[in-house]
DNA sequence: ACCGTCATGTAATCGGTTACATGATTCT
DNA sequence: AGAATCATGTAACCGATTACATGACGGT
């Protein structure tokens, strides 16, 4: 009974999902149809104040996603023959099974500041300059909250938001706190 | 004047030093001397916590580093025939170098639960699973900061370690108040 | 002597980054 | 009409991941 297969896989290149794939898959799903540069608008609004996808991943990944079947591609005749992508039937069931399996999966720090902290730093040199950048994403971050809040988003987006206003807030905390101690060099600023 | 150099850059194979790079310079700066294996322990004690490195690339890291000239490499006759690596002075000048100079380059936050929040998971289910591993690492971190403490660390990487701390109970609070909080579809549980 | 696990690598592949390049619109 | 910038890609390289493989050592 191996026959019976509901389609042939083999017309399909295998490739694995990261999460970069997630990404495109899921704000192609938002936008129903999407060109790349409608993709850039979208990460630079929203996760691309988390961290940063080069645009040049943005345009080959929606290719990759093609090929091995999830989306499909239309593209314009004339003027800049732009490619239009959309999630076919595979496409939006992978992304469904993702989306609605919970993970118990943990991001990954890294973080320049603190790595360079505890290879021997100074610290308080340190939190001077990661201090102001810190402040600077927080306020952006609550910015975006209010965007999104006017704007209707979902209220998972509102809290995805928040999550990063929690960490920056406590990132701000940090920071002060080694720019303020007591420190081996006191007294050199 | 171009020919008063110092040394031939030729002989060296010139590559980008990534996060990677500078872990595995700093934990032989630490150790003195170290083999790839001995790295591997030191990962899985300190930076492992954080985020995973494969072992593979704890093996072929150095030898980048050695090509490059960052590395010196002493080989065993007998048995195992380990390689131990040491810096150099050309590594020990880009690690200070690297270390000296404060970044204000921030963390990136790659969260795969944050990222299914977003795009429409079932928000308390997915705080059901989340919330444990959260609860988890933050008592392994309040451990490792135990050790940290009894063993002669530095001030600096205790700092890392509470940094760490408060990242998670700040994760703690949020999926518990996403667990708690009344949902869309309340009542299903 | 055997077996498990500790230790040490290599091979193959590929996603991601960096750099390069150019066409289409819009503004002055 | 020319400049600026918006938009859209491609090429090349390489670090990271995955999978495979095997040798050394310690205990029974």
């Amino acid at each position: 009974m191996v026959r019976n297969i509901p389609y042939d896989p083999g017309r399909h290149t295998v490739i694995s999902l990261t999460p970069t794939s997630y990404i495109v898959l899921g704000l192609i799903q938002q936008a129903g149809e999407a060109t790349p540069y409608a993709l850039k608008q979208m990460v630079a609004a929203t996760i691309g104040n988390f961290f940063s996808i080069p645009h040049s991943q943005i345009y080959a990944e929606p290719e990759r996603l093609a090929a091995a079947g999830y989306l499909k591609r239309r593209q314009e005749q004339g003027g800049r023959r732009r490619k239009h992508y959309s999630l076919t039937a595979r496409g939006r069931k992978v992304l469904a099974d993702w989306v609605e399996s919970p993970t118990d999966e943990l991001y990954e720090l890294r973080d320049p500041g603190l790595l360079k902290l505890a290879f021997g730093s100074d610290a308080r040199e340190l939190a001077r300059a990661q201090l102001p950048a810190h402040e600077e994403r927080l306020r952006r971050f609550q910015e975006i909250r209010h965007v999104l809040e006017a704007s209707g988003a979902t209220p998972e987006q509102v809290l995805v938001v928040e999550s990063g206003i929690g960490h920056e807030r406590e990132y701000v905390r940090f920071w002060r706190k080694v720019r303020d101690s007591a420190g081996a060099i006191a007294g050199s600023q």
